[in-house]
DNA sequence: ACCTGAACACCGTTCAAGT
DNA sequence: ACCTGAACACCGTTCAAGT
């Protein structure tokens, strides 16, 4: 009976709790300490239960992927542009707060089906606007990754391996003085971004000004071509 | 005397030597197989042994990154933006002939000299062609990794782990029925990309095509904002 | 029939014992 | 002093033995 009682205790374990388990632990910890073994641990749970529920460490990973999909903001109505824009920053905001699902979003060789819903309805709201399939399909490939909210930032030193990055501002930006000596341009544009005169945001780059800037610069572009009737036919 | 010279039969270790057998070998299986201990038997040594040239393995792929940064054309003479799109697109081959390197960049947290010193030429080629460092800054940030010659295809088929993209081509990309039925928009465009009459490339996407459109949206946008003395100041 | 512990085939890396 | 085999602390997953 007691040890009825025990089993009883934690809620059964189930495909959607696994799965928020799995996210909150990659959360706090980075995926790479996640591990089939320590999220049974975290469930109360012994390794072998969690297969019940999901194939194996690939399934899980992609039903994670799919459990922050589904935090972005539904569309908005209105006119494409404002709408691609707003879910964008949507998708952006959500990736913030789980930082290892970039990475494991490029590192899937195929797109989950929240992932493609996402596109899908991305490429609806393209043609809700007017734009031709061959001009939205040469979009969404232009867009890539940045569509979903990231954008790889080669030197982005907030991005540390585990740590959720977001919450911890950036100390100031100045690179090291034998760096700045090997990278005497690299060094310029870090000191530009750090001491910016009028700037409010503090010293170190505003990554949020940083990623509207890339998207209205692909925005703007892309309304550019939308209004000239841009054809992929011979024309490039 | 026999063992002395089967000793000696193999070239002595050194870091190029693992360097470069660590590419080959991540080239022909992919890197999620590549191990300490299966590179140690690629080169006829006991794994202990590359640890005397490389610290661990995180310092090994670093080191891996390096050797195909060095492989980019070095920058031409000309205007930055002729200039810039040819050192990027030389960047583009050489990350299609080693495909797990992308993903190598991006999961590491911090650059490699050789991704820096490409970064500052980057830089230092906008800057000849009279950009304030502060649009330099914001240009680097919007071309992320395109600047390097990739950028994440959410929806790249072709993109199969381990194998070496490049070579085999793609089958017609029509969405399998249920996909169609579920995805009616991404349906749209992958069809309209494969029938598209007078494509010479055959079916599916052309993914050269679609990376330059991509690009030259973005140089078209910078140049824009370069001829208009564009500035972060109080603008957006 | 279901569940699960032990086992298998791997990892990266430490360390002490061998030369 | 150098080199290296065995060992350690992990993996994901299989499988057969237990209930």
């Amino acid at each position: 009976m007691p040890k009825q009682a025990e089993k009883v205790r934690r809620a059964p374990l189930s495909r959607d709790r696994i799965l928020r388990a799995a996210v909150a632990l990659a959360d706090e910890t980075g995926i790479e300490s996640l591990s089939m073994r320590n999220l049974a641990q975290d469930l109360g749970v012994v390794p072998m239960a969690l297969y019940k529920h999901v194939a194996n460490k690939d399934e899980l990973v992609d039903g994670m992927i799919d459990v922050v999909v589904a935090e972005i903001d539904p569309p908005e109505a209105g006119d494409w542009k404002h709408a691609i824009r707003r879910r964008i920053l949507s998708a952006r905001q959500v990736l913030l707060r789980h930082p290892w699902a970039a990475l494991a979003i490029e590192s899937r060789n195929t797109a989950t089906p929240a992932v493609l819903a996402y596109l899908d309805s991305t490429v609806e709201a393209l043609r809700a606007g007017g734009f031709s399939t061959d001009l939205a399909h040469h979009v969404m490939h232009a867009m890539g990754s940045r569509v979903l909210g990231f954008s790889q930032e080669l030197f982005d030193t907030s991005r540390q391996a585990g740590r959720s990055g977001a919450t911890v501002p950036e100390p100031p930006a100045d690179l090291p003085p034998e760096m700045a000596a090997r990278f005497p341009n690299l060094a310029a544009i870090a000191t530009a971004a750090s001491h910016d005169g009028d700037s409010v945001v503090g010293p170190g780059c505003d990554d949020q000004f940083e990623f509207e800037f890339a998207l209205d610069l692909l925005l703007d572009g892309i309304e550019r071509l939308h209004r000239d009737g841009w054809t992929s036919h011979r024309t490039l």
